[in-house]
DNA sequence: CCTCATTAGATGGGTAGGTG
DNA sequence: CACCTACCCATCTAATGAGG
């Protein structure tokens, strides 16, 4: 079969070209015309300048013919943008990553996987690692890059990590939507028809963490899982396309390339499951995968004070709900699980630490004056404060703390607090998620287990009893506590709030400091500024960025 | 010089649903 | 509950050229 003689259904996408808008498309349709390069033949009849338009479609076309998406997808319509992988196929690339979280200042990109004219390969990344140069070059190869929520997923998470070259994204998301698959991609693949084989059908996005988590510690097995979960999802990309375009074409009434079959979409090629040796895996990766099973913190490695003592609660709303609680004192721990406030606060007085860490809300929004609906302030004021944005907008999955399954919660929590701090008890807010994100280890959601043998690799002394998941949410909420008191910490607040304490990497005393000058020209700022560089900070002018914001998009910076 | 049709671009409201 | 982003659609504006 003559695979050159198809027509590409951009093709027939006419108001692509300067001057046909909705209304000329449509009578030139009529006239039974619906390819840029016949548009010229009856350019009499559009009142147009007849050679501009010739040669657009020219331009168009020659654009086609040269493969270059870019030229192209300017003249899409975002919606339209599909048609790009229609046209050039070989110049697709289907793109999925893994990562360890969904928060893209937390956690990180543990495989980057993409599939190029049926071929699948991956490349595993992790922490403080980028992808070679093969993911680059495919990248630049294929630059119509088809996804699923890439858009908002896969594409900013890589941009943390990397500079991508230009691409053009096509969110397959978006064009399942709009032809009446919502849903996840594993919900739009199920309506569609779309099947996967094997045991992996059982593995879930969420499960790919703990697949990370089992790899770095040398388990195969499940570095096998994940690449091949990894594959499936690729896989199913191209299948959806292909079943999504007949319904596109038709959906969007470019009909004459459907008429010839959409022989270019054939060329959309399903990659084959790769052959993934267990043997070849451990050669290929084990001495990537050992360095990533190295947590960020241990107590050996960091400048943790030891000395003091600090008590973490990991509180529940109830008397009735057993709170768990954790004493730790260098790296030994005491753990217990206690439901009233009463004991819960003596257990505490009893401990005598320097500071208690509470997992729980210890202040309402700013306005609030009670947890529940019937405050008048409800209305005005929400149920979320500001140090919860904050961490959403870091990605980080918060609760408000007054949805109505919080606010006892957030009662108690406000409660205990005050008694504590009657007694002259330190205490501060802290939220063991976020604190487990930030130290890249895993949440009990990914496994109690994980959790468990990541706090024990930090080198505290955990009972070898079964410890359930409270204990464990106060063993971090307690860590929080010794990062606070050894001046590792960030204050999450709006004006008027308690901060929400959660541990950073560095000292605060050693955050980095930025100076600036502003003054008149030959007023001395750059002198002042070389001087401070040269005693080892960075210098940057304000021109610096417009030179390089201008240069990145081709323009020769100057003063206007 | 006016009117009309058309295109292109900007703007704002409303809505939906997702990644590991 | 509410995030955030992209999408869709309606509406508006400015510019253009055709035709009266």
């Amino acid at each position: 079969m003559n695979v050159e003689s198809s027509l590409p259904a951009i093709r027939s996408y006419l108001e692509a070209l300067d001057g046909i808008g909705p209304v000329r498309a449509s009578s030139l349709r009529e006239l039974g015309i619906d390819d840029w390069l016949d548009v010229s033949a009856v350019e009499a009849q559009l009142s147009l300048f007849p050679s501009a338009l010739a040669s657009d479609a020219l331009l168009l076309n020659r654009a086609l013919e040269e493969q270059d998406p870019f030229v192209l997808s300017a003249r899409l319509p975002q919606k339209l943008r599909y048609l790009l992988i229609d046209a050039m196929p070989d110049k697709t690339l289907f793109l999925d990553i893994e990562t360890t979280g969904l928060s893209q200042v937390y956690h990180s990109v543990t495989l980057v996987g993409w599939s190029a004219g049926g071929r699948y390969s991956y490349e595993l990344v992790g922490r403080d690692r980028t992808p070679s140069e093969a993911f680059l070059a495919a990248v630049r190869e294929r630059p119509v890059v088809a996804s699923f929520n890439g858009i908002l997923f896969d594409i900013p998470f890589l941009d943390t990590l990397l500079d991508l070259p230009a691409i053009v994204n096509v969110d397959l998301r978006y064009l399942a939507n709009r032809l009446g698959y919502s849903g996840s991609q594993k919900q739009v693949e199920l309506n569609l028809g779309v099947k996967r084989s094997g045991g992996v059908n059982e593995v879930r996005g969420a499960d790919a963490p703990a697949l990370w988590f089992r790899a770095t510690r040398g388990d195969f097995r499940a570095l096998h899982d994940l690449i091949v979960y990894n594959f499936y999802d690729i896989r199913g990309l191209a299948r959806i396309f292909k079943k999504l375009l007949p319904i596109a074409l038709r959906t969007d009434q470019l009909t004459r390339s459907l008429r010839d079959g959409g022989l270019n979409a054939r060329r959309v090629e399903v990659p084959m499951k790769p052959k993934i040796v267990q043997r070849t895996l451990i050669a290929d990766h084990q001495a990537d995968l050992v360095p990533q099973s190295i947590p960020l913190f241990t107590f050996q490695n960091s400048r943790i004070d030891r000395r003091r003592v600090v008590v973490g609660v990991d509180l529940t709303g109830s008397d009735q709900r057993p709170s768990g609680l954790a004493v730790l004192s260098g790296t030994s721990t005491k753990l217990a699980t206690i439901g009233p406030l009463d004991e819960i606060e003596r257990f505490v007085i009893e401990a005598n630490p320097d500071l208690v860490s509470i997992d729980a809300p210890l202040c309402l929004p700013v306005g609030r004056t009670a947890v529940t609906d019937d405050d008048p302030a409800r209305v005005t004021h929400g149920i979320m404060r500001e140090s919860e944005r904050l961490l959403k907008r870091r990605g980080v999955n918060v609760y408000p703390c007054l949805l109505p399954s919080m606010q006892q919660l957030t009662r108690r929590g406000i409660e205990l607090a005050t008694r504590l701090r009657n007694c002259g008890i330190a205490t501060i807010e802290s939220y063991p998620g976020a604190a487990q994100d930030m130290l890249a280890m895993p949440r009990k959601g990914v496994g109690i287990p994980f959790l468990l043998q990541s706090l024990r690799e930090t080198g505290l002394d955990l009972p070898n009893r079964p410890i359930n998941h409270d204990e464990l949410d106060a063993v971090t909420s307690a860590i929080v506590g010794v990062f606070f008191l050894s001046d590792m910490y960030e204050e999450l607040a709006g004006p008027g709030e308690d901060p929400l304490i959660v541990p950073a990497r560095q000292r605060r005393s050693d955050a980095p400091r930025a100076v600036v000058f502003s003054g008149r020209i030959g007023a001395g700022k750059t002198t002042a500024g070389r001087m401070i560089e040269s005693l080892g900070a960075t210098y940057g002018r304000y021109s610096m960025v417009v030179a390089s914001e201008a240069q990145s998009r081709g323009l020769a910076p100057n003063r206007q």
